[in-house]
RNA sequence: GCCUACGUAGCUCAGUCGGUAGAGCACUUCCUUGGUAAGGAAGAGGUCACCGGUUCAAAUCCGGUCGUAGGCUCCA
């Protein structure tokens, strides 16, 4: 047989008989590497460990550390568990298995659910099936050999999925033992390469994502190149869930939901009303300069004004249902919109009034399925951060870039960093369904968007399908504790509704114009920001931002009367204060307000009131010894003025 | 809305085979006045989510409703 010559990454060159494998060179190059090889690249394209190699090529091994070697990994992991499932549970049929981060899943066909003892089950078999160390062997076939081969396997769900395959395709199959799979692949070469897995839950999850389809059974699971690395992932997942709003809220006392209240509907307990206040604060700060006015409108409205809007036609079954009031339908509102429509059509307007930019922390209703609820990010009743911007085509760009740059100015001050701008735009498809039927339009003011984005430095991915009824927005993502992901931020164009609302200004020329009209929500709604920021924070708020900004902590009782005076002194200065006066030891006060991450604690005993002082410790701080209580708020009020993020200078220092 | 699991004191949780409930923390009172993450004692606190069924007897078994969780679908 021929030699062939094998280029590695580091340009050494291996001879090789032709027909040799990457496994045969990882094996050549060191028993370490034969093991902990997944996958390999020749010549740029991905291929299993077993392909015979007969050309001169270039050639990567991965192991399963490597973003490539985990996805192949977890791949060959979901094709083990499918083995397991169907060795266990001959009825089961098999749909589909992807990866997604950290993780895979399986969808099965199966009559039986799948309980904790079966997850464990079939965990058991799958290290069996890995330990028997399998071949696992790639073929290509024909899509009418695939089509029979899975039609003789009962295998009705692929059957389905290689009919919509270009039959001009070749299909590959991957094979262990009894079980063969449709996959693209690549995958590792066999079973014992695959040691590290968990089964984590089990869901239901509709066939080809559609709600109108059969209910199957999904099984998560994931799988890394070693012990450790698994390890970390648990860990990691149970820290996440110590983050997560929900306990972090009921701990911290920042809300409650009450059965006798209802689903979604969040009870604001003082401490998070705390936060809500200080967030709207900044919100109107921020929006008078920016040249907002603010507004207020009422929460009914006739049922007409939504149907002029097109929110009744688009979203009536997630609106409360409307209540008869005299005879007329009214509804609680899901948005602001209309009513501030309606205070732009109240008065006549000039294009010396542009932009008009109308703002409100109203409270809105929204019916979202039971199934949706999540903690804040996801309720019923939400207050937004909404405004909406009228504007001339010519102002357009500038207004929907100053709102781009509201958020940015926003996330600095909160430290949120991982986030995605997304440009949801529309699809054909959605025209005169989904979306307002103006195809023109529809470019044009995506092209503006995308525009004002380009022009003002923003990174931004685009997303066809994504858009609103009326017009393309720009969604910030992000993603809560455990991973769920969110749109923090929104900043729509409208384009259609103030031509429905026969919204106009008067031109230069005394020509009637219609405006456009951005709508905007910077900090989206106050539940879920509130959300997100817990979570973002783990709790650990800013000083301007928490509950509670100081403790004061008697170290006995002789000192109460001495401890009250700073307490209320600190409370005339502005500062959130809470006075600790039980018959506790100093060591159990600060524990307690440890608990309850208040930021400031002040220790006072006979010493600090010989001296008046007060002793200083601060959260991942500690002590921090005596200072007069006037340079203390001196220091406190600058760090609150300026919003100061970090815990202390140190440690904004050291992230800088 | 759909699939699955769960629901016991304010919180975190135990409660075996069906015999009407228990711990720790928190709370109240008393003792202790202690210097940087829990001092001690006593007391009080529950229609076992709700409604119905089986049973001599239900927190426990069965059905329904409500709620929560993990997903799926949806999201102005």
């Amino acid at each position: 047989m021929p030699d062939i010559n094998i280029t590695l990454p580091d340009s050494s060159v291996k001879t090789m008989p032709a027909g040799s494998t990457p496994q045969q060179v990882a094996d050549q190059i060191g028993p370490g590497l034969a093991r902990a090889v997944v996958v390999a690249r020749v010549d740029s394209k991905l291929v299993d460990l077993n392909t015979p190699l007969n050309y001169d090529c270039s050639l990567e091994l991965f192991k399963g550390d490597s973003t490539v070697g985990h996805d192949t990994l977890l791949h060959s992991t979901a094709h083990l568990m499918a083995q397991a499932v169907k060795e266990l549970y001959p009825d089961v049929k098999i749909t589909i298995g992807p990866t997604i981060e950290n993780g895979f899943y399986y969808d099965f066909d199966l009559e039986q659910t799948f309980s904790d003892d079966d997850l464990a089950r079939i965990e058991l078999k799958m290290k069996d099936l890995a330990k028997a160390d399998q071949e696992i062997n790639r073929e290509e076939i024909s899509t009418q050999e695939a089509i029979e081969l899975f039609r003789d396997l009962g295998e009705t769900y692929k059957v389905e999925i290689i009919e919509d395959i270009d039959p001009k395709e070749t299909i590959t199959t991957y094979t262990q033992t009894n079980f063969t799979d449709l996959c693209r692949g690549p995958h590792v070469s066999r079973t014992g390469k695959i040691k590290y897995f968990k089964l984590l839950s089990t869901s239901g999850a509709y066939w080809r994502g559609d709600e109108s389809n059969k209910m199957l059974q999904r099984i998560y699971g994931t799988v890394f190149a070693s012990k450790e690395a698994l390890k970390t992932h648990i860990h990691n997942l149970e820290e996440a869930k110590k983050r997560d709003h929900r306990k972090l809220g009921k701990e911290l006392e920042l809300f409650t939901f009450d059965d006798e209240i209802g689903p979604g509907l969040p009870l604001w307990l003082p401490h998070g009303t705390v936060i809500i206040d200080e967030l709207e604060q900044l919100a109107k700060e921020t929006e008078r300069r920016a040249g907002y006015q603010q507004v207020r409108t009422p929460h009914l409205t006739k049922g007409k004004l939504y149907e002029k809007s097109g929110h009744l036609d688009h979203y009536r079954d997630s609106m409360y249902p409307a209540m008869d009031v005299d005879g007329l339908d009214y509804y609680v509102k899901p948005m602001n919109c209309p009513h501030h429509h309606k205070i732009f059509a109240s008065s006549p307007r000039s294009y010396r009034d542009m932009p008009i930019r109308l703002s409100e922390y109203g409270t809105c209703y929204r019916y979202e399925k039971s199934g949706q609820l999540f903690g804040l990010m996801r309720v019923r009743s939400l207050q937004m951060n909404d405004a909406h911007i009228y504007c001339t085509r010519e102002q357009f760009k500038d207004e929907f870039l100053d709102v781009c740059q509201m958020y940015i100015y926003y996330f600095k001050i909160f430290g949120i960093d991982k986030y995605t701008m997304r440009l949801s735009l529309h699809d054909k498809e959605g025209l005169g369904k989904k979306y307002i039927n103006e195809p023109e339009l529809w470019l044009k003011t995506e092209q503006w968007v995308r525009e004002a984005l380009q022009e003002g430095n923003i990174d931004f991915v685009e997303v066809p399908g994504e858009a609103a009824f009326y017009g393309p927005k720009i969604d910030v993502q992000v993603w809560s504790a455990i991973g769920k992901e969110f749109t923090l931020a929104t900043n729509q164009v409208d384009f259609a509704v103030p031509e429905k609302f026969n919204l106009q200004y008067k031109k230069e020329d005394g020509q009637n114009k219609t405006p456009l009209c951005i709508h905007r929500a910077p900090l989206g709604t106050h539940e879920r920001f509130i959300g997100f920021l817990i979570e973002h924070f783990g709790g650990n708020f800013p000083l301007w931002l928490t509950p509670i900004q100081v403790a004061v902590l008697p170290v006995s009782d002789k000192v109460l009367d001495y401890a009250g005076k700073i307490s209320h002194t600190l409370q005339d200065a502005n500062i959130r204060v809470k006075l600790n006066t039980r018959a506790d030891k100093i060591g159990a006060k600060i524990r307690q307000a440890e608990l309850e991450k208040i930021n400031v604690m002040l220790i006072i005993g006979e010493k600090e009131e010989v001296n008046a002082t007060v002793s200083v410790r601060r959260r991942f701080e500690g002590d921090l010894g005596q200072m007069a209580l006037s340079e203390l708020i001196a220091d406190l009020t600058t760090e609150i003025n300026t919003r100061r993020i970090a815990h202390s200078e140190k440690a904004e220092a050291a992230t800088e």
